[in-house]
Order: C-alpha cells, then structure tokens, then sequence
DNA sequence: TAAGATTGAGTCATCAATCTTT
DNA sequence: AAAGATTGATGACTCAATCTTA
C-alpha cells in the first residue's frame, strides 16, 4: 500500500541514483502527518472555538495544574514558538477572556498567565473530543504498534530536547 | 530517557485520572518533531539561499525528471499548501529565475511550471546535504528500526492520503 | 550586562471571491 | 456549471530592536 512518500523515494532514487533517499521515509512522512494532524485538530477544536495556536496555550495551563499559572517564558518553551508570538498569543487570549495577566511577585521582569474558569472549561471539553479523534487517527494500529511507534519517536526526538 | 511528551502526557493523567492521553504519545511526538525538522531544515537550506517552501517547490520538480514540469495543482497536492500559496510561491521563484511559467498546449486553463537550470542546480546541491543533516537526525536508530519507523508511519499516514 | 517580555516590520499562509477556459 | 489558477484581505509567525528589572 503506497502512500506519497513512497512515490517520493522511489522518484529520488531515480533521479538521483548515486544518492540515498531514505531519510525522507521517516522524516518526510513526519512533516506529511503532521500537517494532516493539524488539520484534523483544527476540524475539532473549530467546534469549540478554539484555533489550534489557542488550544496550545490553554492545554499548557491546564496540565500545569492549579493554580493554573505559568510564565511566558515557560509557554514557550513547550510549544516552541517564538517569544514575540506567545506575547502576542496572550493578548489575544486574554480579550477572549480565557487568561489573566499578572505581575509576578517574586521577579519584577516576569508574568504569570493564569487561566479563567471559562477558559478552563472550553479547554476541558475541547481535550476530551480531541483525544477521541487522535484515538480514531491511530485506529489502525495495535497496541503495541502503538507503543513501538512512541517509542521509537521518542528516540529521535530526544536528542532536540535536552 | 524523558521528553517533553512523557512529561505532558504525566501531566495530563495527573489532571485527568478518568482521561486516556496515550494519543498525545505518538501523536503530540510527531508534530513536535515535525518542528525541529523544519528548524535543522532551514539551517541547511539557508546555506543554499533557501526557505523550506522553495524547496518544497523546487524539489518536487527535480524529482518529477525531465522536462521537469508540473502544473501548480501537481504541485500543491505534493506540497499539502493552498492553491493560493502555491500561485504566490511560484510568483516568487520566478522572480528569482528559479522557475518559468509556460501556458498549457492541451489545456487553455492551466499552466505549466517548469525548472531552469539555475534552479536545477540549486536544488541539487541543497538536496544532497539535506539528507546528509537528515542522516545525522535519524543516526540514533539502527537500520531495522528506521525500517520498523517508516512503516509503522506508513500505516498512520496513508487513510489520509487516499 | 543579562534575562524576561513586548513591540514593530516584514513574510508567508489560508480563505473566499473572481476570471478564464472546458 | 465545473475546473484551474489568480487575487486580495486577513491572520499568525519570526526576527531584531527595545524596555524594564535583576
């Protein structure tokens, strides 16, 4: 069953027969799905009326625990974004009313962004319906399919994160 | 060996005891990765004078052979981008004499986008040490493992690619 | 000086509407 | 009508410069 990387390969290797191709396996399909998977997030998170740059922000919070609080500087590290898109993902969620600025008390450079109730709730129940369908994407796999592909996702990605 | 998922998907048990995040572990791994591949991208591309959607573009064309031709809707269901990026890219690389747009023969609507040799040869010498970089991210896994990477990705990719 | 956050300029994406040809 | 490509409006990002506090 070939997909469009499959295509892909095959094309460089004829192109380019004295070069190796087989990165793209991988790495090509990792960008190909995870573009299909933004999609498929934006489809969901649409009914709640959240954009998938919002749900981010929000779901960074809420995981963080009470008092649902964390800094910019903490934000982006785990949604690696640049540090002038999460001031300016901030403000647009603080008009929508889903977080709150504050000083913090402790460094007088620093802010907290803490999440509102009613952002708590949207978030709640968009992460609920968003798990269902990323559970649907991966329906064609067993579980220890599943289990083996983190895994060894894990592997490649770890060397980027420490 | 934690990354930032283990930790997210640790977080999200903890804040969510009736919830099953295990979703997030394959799937919040990929979009990640995605990521960092884009950033290693750029920083090779970039010592060719290349922004990743050049590339997309231009290599698409590469590898299509002679007379390296592709019509924009070719083009924009290998690239996964709007039709109206796509016209917008090719505006580009055409300023830049990368690419050159020919009216169709056959079909009075539509266009062909064809590579010079200029941008044959760009294209050539950026692929190359792209996948030499790729080569070096994917230098954790041994062989049988990237083997096993690619088709376990196969299986998730391809319902959305058919 | 450095760290944390913000601002503004510039770039590229999507979406919906439009134009031309089939 | 429908298909292929283009246009323009809008939105979100990055990067570099700036401001404030440590």
């Amino acid at each position: 069953v070939d997909d469009e990387v499959d295509r892909l390969v095959a094309a460089w290797r004829r192109e380019l027969p004295g070069i190796d191709p087989s990165p793209f396996e991988v790495l090509s399909r990792v960008t190909r799905l995870a573009r299909h998977v933004e999609r498929a997030r934006q489809e969901v998170l649409g009914r709640h009326g959240l954009e998938g740059w919002m749900f981010d922000v929000l779901a960074a919070l809420r995981r963080s625990g009470p008092p649902y609080e964390l800094t910019p500087g903490q934000l982006l590290a785990q949604t690696l974004v640049s540090s002038g898109a999460m001031t300016h993902r901030v403000d647009r969620l603080e008009a929508l009313g889903w977080v709150r600025r504050k000083r913090s008390a402790v460094d007088g450079r620093s802010v907290l962004v803490r999440l509102t109730a009613a952002g708590r709730r949207t978030v709640d129940a968009a992460v609920i319906e968003l798990l269902e369908r990323e559970e649907t994407i991966l329906s064609g796999l067993a579980r220890t399919e599943r289990d083996r592909l983190a895994a060894l996702l894990r592997a490649v990605v770890a060397p980027f994160e420490r």
